[in-house]
RNA sequence: CGGGGUGUAGCGCAGCCCGGUUAGCGCACCUGCUUUGGGAGCAGGGGGUCCCAGGUUCGAAUCCUGGUACCCCGACCA
């Protein structure tokens, strides 16, 4: 009965509440009293952390550097791009005045009406005005270009419906701003900083995604073109899981940014941005998680070895704790992250369970059995096997597995996701796809919005991506039957 | 912002329709003993503004009115 009530929400049944359920018994975040907010949890947070660190070494070796600009926008840096404004001003938190005195009709205390701003701020959405009227300052000559800056920060966006990790009204991300000289020279950092995104979700989180492009109806407010890279979640959905925008002249232009190029004529610069948010988070659960909990990818698992001593009397605990000891201090040396859990008020069978909901990726059991035989359990998350070996060895036999976990998880869900793509000719093949086993529909599209809005309408899926790497096909839309010269991408997604 | 639902112990809930002892159950927590190779058992214990305000009544968790918060489903979005 205890089992019942600790168990999680079946997946397939329900897969949002079975997300919920894990999010916060797995003891990632919660929701907070703030509508729309959450809480990130010490456990969720370490996961984010790791992803912190391997993303800002990437950008780091790629020349880039951590700055920090202010959180609060003046309103009127806000409306100097009109794509922007459109985009963003239906989800914006606003600061009208900067002082509260206590209610003189009683109790509490009230906005003071004599503290009203002259002129509002916005709690940036993201800041791309706020930092272009900084870099004005920062560029004269071409000498000064580029400036690669990223930065860590929080963003709030006031969200209708939120969900843990997904979509929340305050997020972690970081956002990289770049200006450069030329086109050409801002199109390239624009694709390697996706191409940065797609290295770290596949070889870190064990995600795969596709680059593509976004259609104009989908594009970011004020970019003249984005690269995003789509994952695909277990139940069929796709995941925008971060971005990259060619900003052409545009932020430079509404901010008036101009350099003197090498023939010393005034030119606007040009600009990119980039970024991923918490939002990976949900990525990684949804990705690879199953009905026993989550399954982290080594690379970012917070506890890459956690053990459990199995014993009766005190006697039992210190040698087989010894024994752990001894190999977690091994371990550590060659920069594995262990556990030895000790508690001795819960029982082993509790500890299973509870780091199996937490996703570690490698378990190891050692009773007076295993001292007796000089064995030791192991047990892996990701496929829930388990075996008795010789401790003789076991610690390169360790980092060997969590090698091969970290690989097995990555094709694990390359494999689900290919089997989840499908072609499609037809409209009605393209529905009955959606409608029956979920993912990924490649289809030919005749390039027009409209056609893209009324497949939406009807379907509820929307263009993930025109993918850089479709094949050249000759083809008809799917839903008008006009030429098309390549597949692209659909799904629903979040 | 439209439709639906729920607010009772830290968490999950019952009780409400049909008002009436001292508001109850499971989990969690504390103490003790026994247990310990997959979510322990027994015994004892602590913990409550029954969302808020007003009304009806001898009497309200329960009925009425107003408010408020959160959740789910839509529209909007990373």
């Amino acid at each position: 009965m205890a089992k019942e009530l600790k168990s999680l929400t079946n997946r397939e049944e329900n897969y949002s509440q079975w997300y919920n359920d894990l999010v916060m018994k797995a003891g990632l975040a919660e929701n907070s009293a703030v509508r729309g907010c959450m809480v990130i949890k010490p456990y969720g947070y370490a996961i984010w952390e790791k992803m912190q660190r391997a993303l800002d070494d990437m950008f780091k070796e790629t020349g880039h550097e951590n700055a920090y600009f202010p959180l609060f926008i003046p309103k009127s840096f806000f409306s100097k791009e009109a794509s922007h404004v459109d985009g963003f001003a239906k989800e914006c938190a606003v600061v009208t005045h900067y002082r509260l005195k206590n209610n003189p009709d009683g109790e509490g205390v009230i906005v003071d009406p004599d503290a009203k701003l002259e002129e509002e701020l916005i709690v940036r959405p993201t800041s791309e005005t706020i930092i272009w009227n900084t870099y004005k300052n920062w560029i004269q000559s071409y000498r000064d270009l580029p400036i690669l800056c990223n930065q860590w920060a929080n963003v709030v966006r006031w969200e209708m419906r939120t969900r843990l990790f997904l979509r929340t009204a305050e997020f972690l991300w970081q956002e990289g701003h770049t200006a450069h000289e030329t086109r050409e020279e801002a199109i390239e950092e624009t694709e390697r900083m996706i191409g940065i995104y797609k290295e770290f979700a596949e070889n870190w989180m064990g995600v795969p995604v596709i680059i593509g492009h976004k259609s104009e109806h989908e594009r970011f407010a004020g970019a003249e073109d984005t690269l995003t890279i789509e994952a695909l979640m277990q139940d069929g959905k796709a995941l925008q899981s971060g971005t990259s925008h060619f900003l052409g002249q545009n932020f430079a232009k509404a901010f008036d940014v101009q350099f003197a190029n090498r023939d010393g004529k005034l030119e606007h610069v040009w600009a990119t941005s980039w970024g991923v948010s918490t939002r990976l988070m949900g990525a990684l659960i949804m990705a690879h998680s199953d009905n026993n909990g989550l399954v982290l990818p080594p690379k970012l698992a917070p506890i890459q070895v956690v053990m459990i001593p199995i014993y009766k009397g005190e006697e039992e605990l210190k040698s087989v704790t010894e024994r752990f000891n001894n190999i977690a201090s091994q371990l550590k040396a060659l920069g594995v992250s262990v556990k030895v859990d000790g508690r001795d008020h819960i029982r082993s069978g509790f500890k299973f369970a509870e780091y199996e909901l937490k996703g570690v990726p490698i378990r190891l059991a050692m009773g007076p059995r295993d001292m007796a035989n000089g064995t030791v359990e192991v047990a892996r998350r990701d496929t829930l096997q388990k075996d008795t070996m010789s401790q003789e060895g076991i610690v390169e036999y360790i980092v060997k597995l969590l090698d091969e976990i970290q690989d097995n998880i990555f094709n694990k869900a390359l494999k689900f996701r290919e089997e989840k793509t499908t072609k499609v000719e037809t409209f009605a093949e393209f529905k009955e796809v959606l409608d029956g086993k979920g993912g990924f529909v490649l289809a030919h599209w005749d390039g027009t919005v409209e056609t893209e809005e009324r497949i939406k309408t009807e379907t509820k899926a929307t263009i993930r991506c025109i993918p850089i790497d479709a094949v050249e096909e000759d083809g008809f839309c799917v839903y008008s039957g006009k030429p098309s010269n390549k597949r692209v991408l659909f799904a629903r997604s979040y």
